[in-house]
DNA sequence: TAGGCCATCTGGTCCT
DNA sequence: AGGACCAGATGGCCTA
């Protein structure tokens, strides 16, 4: 089949099919790559010997030219007659209608998956494979809660959560928590101390670590499947930290996406990250504990109306605000109660 | 302009 | 025979 062919009958087919085909409610936007019905059948009309409406007639074809080419096993294909020729349009057309509905259902299932994951934008979707990498991530991360039965502090948990994340969706992870993405970053830089294990060894005391299962050998090639914090943020010189400070500063990494204020999604988790427990190691401030408030509307990443440390301003800060939660429209049950499991999470040690 | 992401078509395979 | 599932191919759109 020759491309320019099939472009040409493109149009023709997509536009029976969306009349014949396309489920209410749901446009094809696109006429598709390639329909190769009309073009079998244009070749067919160009060898008037092939032409009689006969099903059973076989193809000649590779006794014609069968000292220049190696003969074709298997059976015979018969000839393309008019009749068979309709049929088999009607069969593809009906083939690639429910192949349309098919993927149609699988990007709705992945879109519900969006929407529970802990990081939703509709300005801003993830593709499909982060979305599968966050959700892998985030189930994995749960379940590490579940098994340990400790809560782990917030820094581990964005960082299992942000593993093998491309650096546009570990920066809209972080966004979407409000969070400097360097703050949870391994950093190896000689002359800045980590305050993260390496990967896959034994977390610090209070910390979980994450050891995807099947992650690492999984993924392919950079920049997903490692943590190496070369491709995932571009460092800033010189920027300290290691503390709870750049939790605040609430300011992306420049070259990740723009991460739209006030994450118009529906989930904003902000990470209001009052530590109700200070019992740093020493020398570090790694090992604090945190505690989740839920924040909807307003703010963004430039505002930060729910970030406090605890005894700030908010002296509710650290606990689950229901009537916040319940004030914000189009968030589903769901994905409040997404939030309101997260905050217990982070509460319940 | 290259690369990433996506929707669609297509033919093959397996199953009912 | 026909449907579901899958992977490859292709072209469009978008962004850095």
């Amino acid at each position: 089949m020759t491309r320019s062919v099939r472009e040409e009958l493109t149009s023709v087919e997509s536009d029976e099919q969306r009349e014949l085909c396309s489920p209410a409610g749901r446009e094809t936007e696109r006429a598709g790559a390639g329909a190769g019905e009309e073009e079998e059948e244009e070749d067919l009309l160009h060898h008037p010997e092939e032409d009689e409406d006969e099903d059973d007639e076989e193809d000649e074809e590779d006794e014609e030219d069968g000292e220049n080419k190696p003969k074709r096993r298997g059976p015979k294909k018969k000839k393309m007659t008019k009749a068979r020729l309709q049929r088999f349009k009607i069969r593809r057309m009906k083939a690639n209608a429910r192949e349309r509905n098919r993927m149609h259902g699988l990007n709705d299932a992945l879109e519900s998956l969006r929407k529970v994951v802990p990081c939703y934008s509709k300005t801003q979707k993830l593709s499909k494979i982060e979305t599968l990498r966050l959700a892998k991530n985030y189930i994995w991360a749960l379940s590490e809660i579940l098994r340990s039965g400790k809560a782990p502090d917030l820094m581990s948990f964005v960082q299992a959560l942000c593993k093998g994340l491309s650096q546009p969706t570990t920066n809209l992870v972080a966004g979407c928590l409000q969070l400097n993405p360097r703050t949870f970053l391994p950093e190896q830089t000689p002359d800045m101390p980590t305050h993260l294990p390496p990967a896959g060894a034994a977390a610090y005391p209070g910390h979980f670590s994450y050891q995807s299962p099947g992650l690492t050998a999984g993924l392919p090639s950079p920049p997903y499947g490692t943590m190496d914090p070369s491709h995932i943020f571009h460092q800033v010189k010189g920027q300290p930290y290691g503390s709870l400070e750049p939790f605040f500063d609430g300011v992306l990494v420049s070259d990740g996406p723009a991460f739209d204020p006030p994450l118009s999604p529906p989930l904003s988790i902000n990470g209001n990250f009052s530590s109700f427990k200070h019992e740093p190691v020493a020398g570090s401030d790694y090992d604090k504990s945190f505690s989740f408030s839920v924040h909807y509307g307003g703010g963004g990443a430039g505002s930060h109306p729910a970030i406090y440390g605890s005894g700030g301003p908010n002296p509710r800060c650290g606990e689950l605000q229901v009537e916040q939660l319940m004030g914000f429209d189009g968030h589903s049950h769901h994905e409040r109660l997404m939030n309101a499991q997260l905050n217990a999470i982070f509460h319940d040690s």
